[in-house]
DNA sequence: CGGGACTCTTGATCCGGATCAAGGCACGGG
DNA sequence: CCCGTGCCTTGATCCGGATCAAGAGTCCCG
């Protein structure tokens, strides 16, 4: 893999979006872009870590990316695409744990247990870049920067359970969601206004702890106020503010 | 700090307690007793974790060990006492994160932001062991059991949010919390079935989205149903299998 | 001693969202 | 083409737990 860099210059700092048909330029999308900005572009250690990266893909949509209970071997930055993390409890009932998007990380929450306490499901066509996590703690070990940087990806994890947190109202979960999701698009360099909800009603509900029909009740009314356009799963943030506004108690900032 | 023990021998691995009257000991109630395990007692790396560790305390019922906003210098290990995290949102509501146990970690998720992004209030007299950050996570580059284990204490934290997960009812979440926490005392050498609650019932409330009536009323009806013996804060487990079994779809197994 | 603040318990009422039910639409296969 | 199967939307009803309210016990402080 990457073997052209190998001998060569690394490539520059990559733009926000990977080229798919080019696998020989480091992958812009992936979580690490900070890391290795942090060790510093055009470094030689860089390569080190450029080479322990693996592009894997495509998943279809309803593919496992991994199971409960597989042993835990390696990370996977979302390249393209999008994944759900569920875990399905003792009655069989699924529970939905997350959604990821290009540039986020899954699977850092099997590094105890060393086995994969959920499922990771792609929810469209996706790509990944996965990392060796043996390799990747042994170069966290020799570059502070690595271990820092995956030290503050697991630390962010942990403060970003709070979409669900707390007594609030299904407007204000979905508010806040919607504009969470926003956020996270636009961080990437995507639209954070226009974007496609790549899962189900039924999937948004059971994050949020809500029933598919509220959900749906929810964003009618959102759109008969004129916050949103929905039209499927094509969303439009028409008054980005006035959503940011009813779900204040659950965002940041 | 400890400068008995910087020129002598390290002590015998602690028992689970730390005796508060010797300081010199090493802390057997703190969480990187693991870390030690796997360091191996006796090896001479085992000094350098050993010393950067500093005993705070005792604070009182309602002081803050550290407040939103604080900046990250280190992390704290519960040698005695119990410990409420808590944010504030916007609207000045209380949200409780969670609560801590003798030989629990908290400030893990202030690594990334290098503020504390929640309040940690003692809710009984409670006494510390401090690691500061910036010298830990110098040794763990150069010790990788250390860095494992911080890795791993970091991962753990990840999967224990689950206790307030999906839209389960009161009875399943007081029989899950009930169980999840005398699991935690019994896995420190302290009695799993009898011990005391520290925080008050509007704590616990706030913590598992109930209203503090609702806690009350279901503790009362685990009373009649003979499932445990509740008399102010003093708890016992009388039938742990049924309680268990109510909180099932919460627990890990 | 008494009074105020706080916590806990129990009762009565009310409401948000779950649940049940029905219908529309898009898609794929025979 | 029709039919089956998901997914989504909207309406009607119901219930668990929030909220309001009252009272008891405890502790601290004057």
């Amino acid at each position: 893999m990457h073997s052209e860099n190998q001998a060569g210059r690394l490539p520059e700092p990559p733009s926000p979006i990977a080229d798919d048909g080019d696998e020989t330029h480091f992958c812009r999308t992936c979580a690490f872009a900070s890391a290795c900005q942090a060790v510093g572009y055009g470094k030689p250690e860089l390569r080190e870590l450029h080479c322990l990266v693996e592009h894997v893909g495509p998943f279809r949509g309803g593919e496992y990316v991994f199971r409960t209970g597989n042993p835990f071997r390696a990370i996977f930055a979302v390249r393209s695409g999008t994944v759900k993390t569920s875990m399905v409890d003792k009655e069989g009932r699924e529970q939905v744990l997350g959604f990821y998007l290009p540039g986020e990380v899954i699977g850092l929450n099997a590094i105890y247990p060393e086995h994969f306490p959920c499922d990771a499901i792609a929810l469209e066509t996706s790509h990944f870049c996965r990392f060796s996590f043996p390799a990747m703690s042994a170069l966290a070990a020799r570059m502070p920067a690595v271990q820092t940087h995956l030290f503050r990806l697991l630390s962010k994890e942990l403060g970003s359970a709070s979409l669900l947190a707390g007594d609030h109202s299904a407007d204000e979960r979905m508010a806040a969601f919607l504009t969470d999701l926003g956020q996270r698009y636009a961080v990437r360099g995507f639209s954070g206004t226009q974007f496609q909800l790549s899962m189900s009603r039924g999937d948004i509900a059971n994050y949020l702890r809500l029933a598919a029909e509220t959900v749906s009740r929810v964003l009618s009314r959102f759109r008969s106020q004129g916050l949103i356009q929905v039209e499927g799963r094509q969303l439009e943030i028409l008054d980005p503010a006035g959503l940011r506004h009813i779900g204040r108690s659950l965002l940041p900032d």
